[in-house]
RNA sequence: GGCCACGUGGCGGAGUGGUGACGCAGCGGACUGCAAAUCCGUGUACUCCGGUUCGAUUCCGGACGUGGCCUCCA
């Protein structure tokens, strides 16, 4: 059987384009992940969501073990040092900074799980990479990539823009344009406005790494030193760390196991992600450190850039008041009054493409509970077989899931005239898509259970002596602990029986 | 100012050079003792202005509007 073939918009190239992995025995796919120092709003699950998909879309097309996704943690940060002093004021700093990164961190994989996301197949540290990203800034400055210069608040590797000619290529912007822009405050010290921080000095109240890099001639005349190597105390830059667990995660260490289609591109992959925001300077700064630290025409071959989200209409912002967090809307009724299942949060965040601005609206989420129930509903109870073709196409398309949804209601139509293998079939494609076969429908414990299947006797004893009265109050009562109860008939006696859903 | 997206009915969202998908909500009906679920039926739209065309929501140009980036912000 012919695999399916996947297209997926390039922003490189503004295109659609077919997926054709280096070696389709090892799809390699990297996304930039969270900077863990607070709770994951809304606005950043959206692309865990969207590449949780793919991720499966990939893995369902190549199969489970040929796909590597690597999703990286971003733990040393500025912000994450601010967040440390103010909230562990009577810690040494890297305890503070531990027990940031690591409450942060874990709360941010509870979040994602409850949003039906895969794990990773890695999901690196920037701080477990320190010595990886060193060796790269060593490289880029060893090739001329990269120089030493003394900023404001002390020593900097800074990469130096005007050594790659074809920097700006993701953002379309070209060198001359920014610099022509007046909007980037020129420092003296760079020796030109676009270039960016690799590696920072940092003060005792920082966190920091030694890092020795040689110091070419050059260099060492402009800074007034004499030694050829220099010992930087410092920390590293944002972009840097992408560049540094892709190539160690993508290809260092599972090189050996790469098919020679990949190795004819080395330290390339496949597949790059992440929030539209990213490409510049993000993404053009990874690609520039990559490429010329690796000398090669590419990072990645195809860079996926999913839109933002709005509020009930209005950009997302504290000072709004329309701040909401994963956590909140899971746990709390700070949206709309209630607390929502993670399958209907992911179900919300898919109704539109990818690339599309989303307003995030209680309407929406209420929708996708409407349509996720009725789903459910008609998967539940059944064997899973496959996925749905049409579904499955309509993701290989750019991601389309929302061309997708009439393929889904017709397979619910289908299993509540009856149809056994459209049941199956539908189920196997939730669990596909994950959302779950009858999360929405039964969320409550055993011994709540029989208490329920109790009542329910009661009231079918009732409604046999016509006692309606009783029957409904009993309905009610229930109802009020979120049972709702739904009368049908035994298809083969024609008797009354009753089942129930959970509609908290 | 530069670059990049996007504007379809109350909402979500397909699609097409010519008979207005589909879904949610609403309304009507069937079923039910009544509900719930399910099923059937049903109305309203292509931001605006030009152009091309026998004919444009669809192609071209412009305007307006919304959002993103241009100082490490998903």
């Amino acid at each position: 059987m012919a695999r399916q073939e996947i297209r997926l918009t390039n922003t490189l190239t503004r295109q659609k384009e077919v997926l054709t992995p280096f070696d389709p025995a090892n799809v390699r796919m990297y996304v930039c992940g969270p900077t863990v120092y607070d709770f994951a709003h809304i606005g950043n699950a959206r692309p865990v969501i969207v590449f949780d998909v793919l991720f499966r879309l990939l893995r369902h097309v190549y199969g489970p073990d040929h796909v590597t996704y690597v999703r990286n943690i971003t733990d040393v940060d500025d912000k994450i040092n601010a967040r440390a002093l103010r909230d562990f004021p009577d810690l040494p700093l890297n305890e503070a900074i531990r027990k940031v990164t690591e409450k942060t961190g874990d709360q941010f994989h509870k979040d994602v799980a409850a949003l039906g996301c895969l794990t990773p197949s890695v999901e690196p540290r920037a701080t477990e990479n320190i010595d990886q990203m060193i060796a790269l800034i060593g490289k880029l400055i060893d090739q001329g990539h990269a120089y030493v210069a003394r900023g404001e608040e002390g020593l900097e590797v800074l990469f130096d823009v005007l050594s790659m000619p074809e920097y700006g290529g993701l953002s379309n912007r070209s060198l001359g344009e920014q610099q022509a822009g007046a909007r980037i405050a020129v420092e003296g010290h760079k020796k030109s406005p676009g270039d960016f921080v690799l590696w920072k000095q940092s003060r005792d109240d920082q966190p920091g790494w030694d890092a020795v890099f040689n110091l070419p001639k050059p260099n060492r005349k402009a800074l007034g030193l004499s030694d050829e190597t220099l010992t930087i105390h410092g920390r590293p830059g944002w972009h840097i760390e992408c560049s540094a667990m892709s190539e160690r995660y993508l290809w260092t260490e599972i090189e050996e196991r790469l098919s020679d289609g990949a190795l004819a591109h080395p330290h390339q992959f496949d597949i790059h992600g992440g929030g539209l925001d990213l490409i510049f300077p993000h993404h053009e700064n990874e690609i520039a450190q990559s490429r010329c630290a690796f000398e090669t025409p590419r990072m990645a071959q195809i860079w996926m850039h999913n839109g933002f989200l709005q509020v009930e209409g209005q950009k997302m912002s504290k000072s709004l008041g329309n701040f909401v967090t994963i956590h909140e809307l899971l746990q709390t009724d700070k949206f709309g009054s209630r607390s929502w299942p993670g399958e209907v949060l992911r179900l919300a965040m898919l109704m539109t493409h990818y690339r599309e601005p989303i307003d995030f609206s209680v309407k929406r989420l209420e929708e996708a509970e409407t349509k996720l129930r009725a789903w459910q509903r008609a998967a539940e109870n059944a064997e899973m077989s496959d996925p749905s073709e049409e579904v499955v196409g309509a993701l290989a398309d750019d991601l389309g899931f929302q061309r997708a949804q009439p393929a889904i209601d017709a397979l619910a139509r289908k299993a509540n005239a009856g149809d056994a293998e459209a049941a199956e079939r539908l189920a196997a494609t939730l669990d596909f898509l994950g959302f779950g076969t009858n999360s929405l429908l039964v969320q409550i414990d055993a011994s709540e259970n029989e208490a329920v299947e109790a009542a329910i006797a009661d009231r079918l004893a009732a409604l046999a002596a016509k006692d309606y009265p009783k029957a409904d109050a009993i309905r009610a009562n229930l109802l009020t602990k979120g049972i709702q109860l739904m009368d049908y008939k035994d298809p083969a006696t024609g008797a009354r029986r009753t089942k129930w859903e959970n509609k908290k």
